[in-house]
RNA sequence: GCGCGCGUGGUGGAAUGGCAGACACGCCAGACUUAGGAUCUGGUUCCGCAAGGAUUGGAGGUUCAAGUCCUCUCGCGCGCACCA
């Protein structure tokens, strides 16, 4: 292809406005407060100059893109497709009058620099440099309308302090159950205080209050650890020694969203479960307000469901069995209490902490064997053992609170630890599980529940029905014998009514280099007492990482920053934390720092805030997102725990970062199957730009299909778009003056400007300024309302086409009004801006206007009027069956419309011999006669 | 297993319940041409010379009218997966 001769010189053009635009920072977003340069596009479009307040600035528009982790792969097309969407919706924006937020950063901590630095010594910061300069190339190469003046880096020491800084508020919040929402730690610690002197901020709060009672009856001696124990349990940054994911190979820890059917989402290597001390966060403290405020935000439902399946909310009862011969009680949660009487064994998780209290001598050594069997397994072979269901007896009984009868208590695998109670009682007639293992262990099987349907199997029956066998409860569907259970059980003191969600705290720690440390330090512990962490001032910010010669993890499985011991004992009687925060850190906030990047004094300051993020009519926050599903839980969960923290604590202003959001489908390679380098289909995006520009492989990456579903690249596709931009520009410039310039360009030396060489080329002798014919105008108002609801719906396939059906009547017009051309380059413009740019500068040189900025011309409005036709076609059915067109008046009647549907010629042969027996008429649009 | 989404020409895809297949790729034919892998013109769902008939994974249903709504079914994709 690069052979052949270009359909237009894209070469030039396309480096010439990447140019223009730099130069002129056209695309610069102004923040309230800011200086408006009077000679700025921008300026000139809204009439503003000078400082600005919030109150003059025309309305905002925020527009993001999920910002890339710069690898060193560079750019694949799969990237470019939600950006191209992103800008084109931008530019549009920015014609509308909006002032448009579109930035772009990087994602830049991660794990293959590090690796890469373990094999090569290189530190990360250089190769994560090298792959942002290669990444901004590309990204630039596109011609993007980024506002570059905003470009972030979570790996910018000015933007990780910000991220250690929210840390430290995390750290030094509690979540109230009272208020509901997060709050400074100081009202808990001077609750717990001899001398409260903030009481009047907390005094009619009911949790502070019983705390603070809770602290005076409390004996002195025990008052300390009392405090430090009620503090940590409450921080939404703490510390935990349980039992979390391992990853041998990545030699570092992962949060359960990381590991996918036991194996790292990343590289897909084995995780196994490994007791070890780490940073949580307690996003399960938002679990009710992150599901009830996904209904405030325009996600797609399979989005949104995503993660309600994630948070995993479900109602249910908390009961109290009796251990038999024992003063011990243990608690199940199930959904289903009112199948009670159906429980007919018991089941702890192999972890609970009661198996050891109520195991029989008897057992004892077969359920010793089976724990550590269980604790061993990995979790993958946790999840391929689980069709078979294992388990052991303990000997001991319980007592079932509704009918005193014992029941045999089992441990088994099937009960994790982590959820509920991690006991369950078991009702095998109703539960798939329990009936799995009852009948591999003989345990009896009582039904409870009747099915509606009455030949329809008990056995096994897990949905609605009516109960039986169930005392009291008996012959209650299963919605009223649940309630009816559940005030039983609360009012005799045995259970209550309970929510219980799957999602789980946050493992935030990671054993890395590349990464923020985390701004705690230990500190030795009175003698006798565990150490204690003590998080550094915000003054102390940002921490730097230390520098190391080596990077991998010491010999003793510590940290890699546990080897430069300078940096961990620099504060005297103190050691640094050496875990470092995950990747999703710094991706949790970043969107914030884009409105007020600059800020050395907050993370964002309040005007940057309230303009850029607060509610606009309905909308709240960031107005678009774009980005791939790969975050459908992770990332965008995370962010939106932060964002309700800093909500909370009144450094935000809406409770929602990201009001819309869409993910863009995966492009496939052109062998239908995932883009890899080991299949050998990935596209590059460098190479497309040499053959056919920018312009077109964005047109390309939008004419494919919806945005949204997953499709095959195809290049010959590509070159269809292309032909169509060489159309355009044939449509446009004098022929004879291309042949010119191509020999000019052939013959032309280094030192001669592509700018004198373009001016070679003149505007086409047909475009004039004589008035429009009226199919003329038709056809570009019929344009420029598809064109313009299309990118309302972000329909940009269609809206390409429409322009392509401009194009080729266009093709056709002996005389090319100034007044069509002109307006049609508006609707190319947000599309392929390269290639609009330059034919709008023709058309007014030409013409002699004065050249105002293609970027900031208002958005050309259709005139309905022009779009009206006075005759129309109407389709005549006979007996629902299309036959025949007939031509009326658009104001015809409905009398009018029949005498000539019984007059169409072709449907004649149907209407012999038959008497109409109904017409049906739909105004404008159809004649349907039924006869027989 | 559960949840969500999707099935339309050779291909990517269009169709507020109202002429199925816009637009584009590919293919076929023609024009210009020393040449065409440039460009332009025409054709292109299938069967049929035609009139006409069939046709949106399959089977039913609602409706004057169904790709579109409902039920069942098959196939594909995505997500969750012992969460009690």
């Amino acid at each position: 292809m690069s052979s052949s001769r270009r359909q237009y010189p894209f070469h030039l053009i396309e480096p010439k406005w990447q140019k223009t635009w730099d130069e002129q920072q056209a695309f610069r977003a102004f923040n309230p407060g800011e200086e408006v340069p009077a000679s700025h596009p921008f300026g000139v479009r809204h009439g503003l100059s000078g400082k600005v307040a919030a109150t003059q600035l025309p309305p905002k528009y925020y527009i993001l893109d999920m910002f890339p982790y710069p690898s060193g792969a560079g750019l694949h097309v799969g990237h470019p497709e939600g950006y191209t969407a992103t800008d084109i919706l931008a530019r549009y924006r920015r014609t509308c009058g909006f002032n448009v937020l579109h930035p772009m950063g990087w994602d830049s901590f991660g794990l293959p620099a590090e690796q890469y630095a373990v094999k090569t010594g290189q530190h990360p910061r250089v190769t994560t440099e090298a792959n942002i300069a290669n990444f901004t190339r590309q990204i630039k190469s596109l011609g993007f309308s980024y506002d570059w003046s905003r470009e972030l880096a979570t790996t910018d020491v000015e933007y990780f302090k910000w991220t250690q800084w929210i840390f430290l508020k995390l750290y030094n919040s509690y979540f109230d159950p009272e208020w509901k929402k997060a709050a400074p730690i100081e009202f808990l610690q001077d609750a717990l205080s001899d001398n409260p002197n903030l009481k009047n901020m907390w005094e009619s709060n009911s949790y502070l209050v019983n705390t603070n009672k809770l602290w005076n009856e409390a004996k002195p001696e025990v008052r300390d650890e009392f405090r430090s124990i009620v503090i940590e349990r409450a921080r939404l940054a703490y510390v935990s020694e349980a039992p979390v994911n391992w990853c041998p190979e990545l030699g570092t820890v992962l949060a359960n969203e990381e590991v996918i059917d036991g194996k790292s989402e990343v590289g897909g290597f084995p995780v196994i479960r490994k007791p070890m001390r780490q940073w949580m966060l307690r996003i399960t403290a938002y679990a009710e307000k992150l599901l009830a405020d996904l209904d405030t935000i325009d996600w797609s439902d399979s989005l949104k469901e995503m993660q309600r399946n994630w948070i995993g909310r479900s109602e249910g009862a908390e009961v109290d069995f009796k251990v038999a011969d024992s003063n011990e009680m243990i608690r199940v949660f199930t959904t289903r209490p009112d199948t009670l009487f159906g429980a007919t064994y018991m089941v702890l998780a192999p972890e609970h902490r009661l198996v050891d209290e109520i195991v029989t001598e008897e057992q004892s050594i077969a359920v010793e064997n089976y724990r550590e069997h269980t604790a061993r397994k990995s979790d993958i072979e946790r999840t391929e053992l689980a069709k078979e269901k294992s388990g052991v007896f303990t000997g001991a009984y319980a007592i079932n609170p509704v009918n005193g009868e014992q029941i045999p208590i089992w441990i088994a695998d099937y009960v994790l630890a982590s959820y509920g109670t991690g006991a369950i009682m078991a009702v095998p007639a109703h539960d798939t599980r329990d009936f799995e293992f009852a009948q591999k262990f003989n345990l009896p099987v009582i039904q409870v529940v009747q099915p509606s349907e009455a030949k329809a199997e008990w056995q096994g029956f897990t949905d609605d029905g009516t109960a039986v066998n169930s005392g009291f409860l008996n012959g209650l569907p299963t919605t009223e014998s649940k309630c009816k259970i559940t005030a039983w059980l609360e009012e005799k003191g045995l259970g209550k009514k309970t929510i219980n969600y799957k999602l789980r705290d946050w493992l935030f720690s990671r054993q890395r280099y590349w990464g923020e440390p985390f701004p705690i330090v230990w500190k030795k512990g009175p003698s006798g007492q565990p150490p204690y962490h003590e998080a550094l001032p915000e003054s102390s910010l940002p921490l730097l990482p230390p520098t190391l010669e080596d990077y991998k993890p010491t010999a003793g499985g510590e940290p890699p920053l546990a080897r430069a011991k300078d940096w961990m004992n620099e504060i005297p009687g103190a050691t640094r934390e050496t875990n470092t925060m995950p990747q999703w850190a710094g991706s949790c906030w970043y969107y914030l720092r884009y409105t007020d990047v600059k800020n050395a004094q907050s993370f964002v300051g309040k005007d940057a805030d309230n303009y850029w993020m607060a509610s606009n009519g309905k909308a709240a926050g960031v107005d678009l997102y774009v980005g791939g599903t790969e975050h459908a839980v992770l990332h965008l969960l995370y962010a939106r725990f932060w964002h309700k923290v800093l909500f909370d604590l009144g450094y935000v202003a809406t409770p929602e970062p990201f009001y819309k959001l869409v993910n863009q489908g995966l492009i496939l390679g052109e062998d239908g199957q995932k883009m890899s380098k080991s299949r050998g289909n990935v596209v590059n995006p460098d190479d497309v730009l040499v053959d056919y520009g920018a312009d077109a492989f964005r047109l390309y990456e939008m004419f494919m299909g919806p945005l949204q579903d997953t499709k095959p690249w195809n290049t010959k596709g590509v070159e269809g778009v292309y032909r169509f931009l060489g159309r355009t520009w044939r449509l446009f410039v004098d022929e004879k003056s291309e042949t010119a310039f191509e020999q000019a360009e052939a013959l032309a030396t280094e030192a001669q400007s592509h700018r004198e060489l373009l001016d070679l080329i003149l505007l086409d002798g047909g475009i004039t300024d004589i008035a429009a014919t009226l199919a003329q105008l038709k056809a570009l108002h019929a344009c420029i309302k598809k064109v313009t609801e299309d990118l309302d719906g972000m329909r940009f396939n269609t809206a390409i086409s429409a322009m392509m059906v401009f194009i080729n009547e266009a093709m056709t017009w002996q005389n090319k009004p100034v007044t069509v051309m002109k307006p049609f380059l508006q609707l190319l413009a947000p599309f392929a801006p390269h290639i609009a740019e330059e034919l709008w500068a023709r058309l007014h040189g030409t013409f002699g206007q004065a050249t105002t900025s293609l970027a900031y011309a208002p958005w050309p409005k259709f005139d309905a009027a022009l779009l009206v036709e006075s005759e129309i076609e109407i389709p005549v059915q006979v007996n629902g069956k299309f036959r025949d067109v007939i031509k009326v008046a658009v104001e015809a009647d409905n009398a009018t419309i029949e005498a000539a549907a019984k007059a169409a010629e072709k449907a004649q042969p149907f209407l012999v011999g038959k008497t109409i027996k109904k017409v049906i008429i739909v105004p404008k649009k159809m004649v349907n006669l039924i006869a027989g």
